[in-house]
DNA sequence: TAAGTTAGTGCAATCGTTTGCATAACCTAT
DNA sequence: ATAGGTTATGCAAACGATTGCACTAACTTA
C-alpha cells in the first residue's frame, strides 16, 4: 500500500492526453492550449506531482545539486558560511551536499571525486591545510563543473575566488596595536602554503616596517592549525628571552589555544599578553577575556558571494570563462 | 573538448560485446566468463568509469543519498553529530544532504519536502523547537522512506529514536549539587513540547524530591532556546527574592547566555551562582569559568548510532518494522 | 546420435522525462 | 476547391543503466 510519486504518465492517462503534452504544459510551453494547460497544472498540483530528478538529469544532464567541501563544520566561521551558501543556493532551487575535509587532503580528494560521480552542477571549496596539489579541481574543470573557492583559496591556480582582504586586515590590526604602544608583536600564522597566510604575513610585515619597527624573525610562527601545533608554537614564543607583548593569531581557534598555554604559564591573556585575531566569531562574545581586537571576516557574506558566483558560472555557457576574484574588505573590531 | 563521463555503452563498443554483458560483468554476475569479466573491469578502471547515479536510480529507485535536518550546524553538538553520521554513512557508499531548520518549523518542513522530491533513501532528524506537528514525517513513511530521530525526538510518535538518558543525567547532576550542599537549584529548560525537556524536568524533579527538598515552581523556567528568551528567564530567576544557588541549563549555549546576564548583574558565574548543563562541548574547555559540571551527551556517538539504524532500516524490506529506541547512557563530568 | 545440460552472451523492455519532428484540425486568402 | 498558415497535439527516440528471457555453441550423457 505504499504511496508512490506521481508521474507525468499517470497525469497523461487521467487526462487522456499524451505524455509530451503534459510535459510541455508543465513547462508552460506556448504550443499547448490554455485549456489543456490549466487541466494539467491543476491535476499535477492536486496529486503533488514533482518531477523525478533522476529522469530529468538523464535528459538534461543537470542535477540541480552542488557540493561544498570545507575543513570543519564545527568552526563557526564555516558553518556561518554554509548558511550563506544554503540561503542563496536553495532559493535558486539547488540542493547542497556538504563534506568536511577535516583539514586532510585525502578526505578533500575523496569528497571531490564523490561530487564528480554524483554529477553535481558545481562545487564550492575552502581548502584543507594540507592541500598543495590541485589536480582534483582541474578534473572538475575538465568535466565542465565550475568551482568557486572561498577564504582558503589556492595559489597560482586560476579560479573563481572569494576572500577577505586579510592583508589589509592584518596591517590595520597591527597598526592598532602599535598605536596603543605595543611594539613587540608576534604572528601565530597558519600553514606556509596557504595564500591567506602569506597575506596575513605580508600585512603584518608591512605594518611593522611602516612603523619603523624591527621585524623579529623569531616572532613569526607557522602552525598546521592543530591544537598541538598551536600549543607548541605558543610555547616557543613564550620561551623567548624577549617575549612578545601581543600575538596576532591566524583565527579565533588558534588564539584560544594559544591563550590556554599562556594561562598555564601564569600569564593572563589580554592583560599580560595581548591577543588579536581573525574571524570575530560569536562564540568569542561569551569569553571572559576575548581578544582585544579582531578582524571581522564576514563568513555569511563570503558564503553568499561564493554561491552567487557559482550560480552564475553554472548558468553561463561560455567556453573559457573569465574568473571572478572577489575581495571583501575587512573590518577591525575593538573589544572594550 | 569537454571530457565526459564514460558509459557502459562505450565500454561495450570498445570491447565488442553487448551492453548487458558489460553491466553484468561489472556486477560480478556469475554468468559472465572470467575472461570477459577481466577485460571489462580493466577497461572500466582505466576509463574511470562510474555508473551514472541517475540511470541507476531510474531503474533501482535508490539514490544512495540520505537527508539530515537539524537545528543549527553552528552548535558544536550538531556538527559533531553530523561528523558521526558522515563517517558511518559515507563508508556505506551514501551521500548526505544537510539542511538546517534554524529551529523553525517551516524550514524543517521545506527541507523534508525537498528530501522527498529528491528521492532520498532515508532521513535523520533532530527536531526544531517549534515542531509540534509530525505530518511531514508521516509523509516520509508513506513514501517508504525510513526516518531516525536523534536527541530532539518527537512525542507520541512511533519512530526510530536515539537519545541520551537525560532523565538520569539530570537526576545525577542535581544530586551532585545537593551533595555539595547546594539545595536551591533552578532549571532553565528548553521548550515544554520537547520530550528531551520533559525528561530533563523529570530527572530534576525526582532528584529534588528524593533529597527531601522543596520543588519551588518559581525555579522552573522554559525557554524557546533563543538568546533573548534565555536572557529574560535568567533575569526572572535572578529577580526572585529567594535566588537559586545553581542553575541547570538545557545546554551549554543556554548556560552561556544565562551567565552573561549574571555577569551584567555583578554575579560571578560559578562562584556566586553555579551552573551545570548538558552537552559538555569542546568549546567550553576554553572558558574562564565553565559550568562546574555537565552531562556528557556523546554527540558523535549519537550521530553514528542514528546512521547505523538508518542504514539497517533502508536495507530491510520489512513492511511494518519495529522501531528501534536507543537510549545512550550519559556521563557526568565534574570540571575542577 | 538425439536429447539434455551448461556456460556465456545478446535482445529488448523498462525506469520518467524531454524534445525534434510529424500530424491533424481548423482557418484564411486566393 | 486548394494551397498555405496557424494552433494544438502526439509519436518516438533519446538519456544510461538493469534484468527477464531467449539464444547459441559446446559439452555431457544415455
Amino acid at each position: 500500500m505504499e504511496k508512490h510519486q506521481t508521474t507525468i504518465k499517470e497525469i497523461a492517462q487521467a487526462l487522456n492526453v499524451s505524455i509530451s503534452t503534459v510535459s510541455r504544459a508543465l513547462q508552460d510551453d506556448p504550443r499547448i492550449g490554455l485549456r489543456t494547460k490549466q487541466r494539467v497544472t491543476d491535476l499535477a498540483k492536486s496529486l503533488h506531482y514533482t518531477p523525478n530528478p533522476a529522469a530529468v538529469l538523464l535528459r538534461k544532464k543537470r542535477t540541480s545539486t552542488i557540493g561544498v567541501v570545507l575543513p570543519y563544520l564545527k568552526e563557526e566561521f564555516f558553518s556561518m558560511a554554509i548558511t550563506g551558501i544554503e540561503d542563496v543556493i536553495s532559493e535558486k532551487g539547488y540542493n547542497v551536499f556538504v563534506s568536511q575535509s577535516r583539514d586532510s587532503y585525502d578526505r578533500e580528494l575523496k569528497a571531490v571525486k564523490s561530487f564528480i560521480n554524483n554529477r553535481v552542477d558545481g562545487v564550492i571549496v575552502s581548502l584543507s591545510v594540507e592541500t598543495e596539489n590541485y589536480d582534483h579541481f582541474k578534473e572538475l574543470e575538465e568535466f565542465g563543473i565550475p568551482v568557486v573557492f572561498f577564504d582558503r583559496t589556492p595559489s597560482n591556480f586560476p579560479a573563481h575566488t572569494v576572500k577577505c582582504n586579510v592583508l589589509e586586515g592584518a596591517y590595520k590590526i597591527v597598526n592598532y596595536l602599535v598605536e596603543r604602544g605595543i611594539t613587540k608583536v608576534a604572528i601565530l600564522n597558519g600553514s606556509k602554503n596557504m595564500d591567506v597566510c602569506k597575506e596575513r604575513y605580508d600585512g603584518y610585515a608591512s605594518a611593522i616596517e611602516d612603523n619603523g619597527l624591527y621585524l623579529n624573525p623569531e616572532y613569526v610562527k607557522y602552525t598546521n592549525l592543530t591544537k598541538e601545533d598551536a600549543y607548541l608554537k605558543t610555547f616557543e614564543l613564550l620561551a623567548l628571552d624577549d617575549k612578545p607583548q601581543a600575538i596576532l593569531a591566524f583565527n579565533d581557534y588558534v588564539a584560544l589555544n594559544a591563550m590556554q598555554v599562556c594561562k598555564q604559564k601564569g600569564l593572563i591573556p589580554n592583560k599580560d599578553i595581548y591577543f588579536v585575531s581573525f574571524a570575530n566569531l560569536p562564540i568569542c562574545s561569551y569569553m571572559e577575556n576575548p581578544p582585544i581586537a579582531s578582524v571581522e571576516q564576514f563568513a555569511y557574506t563570503m558564503g553568499e558571494t561564493a554561491a552567487q558566483i557559482l550560480v552564475e558560472a553554472m548558468n553561463s555557457t561560455e567556453k573559457t570563462p573569465s574568473f571572478m576574484e572577489v575581495v571583501l574588505s575587512t573590518e577591525i573590531h575593538i573589544h572594550d
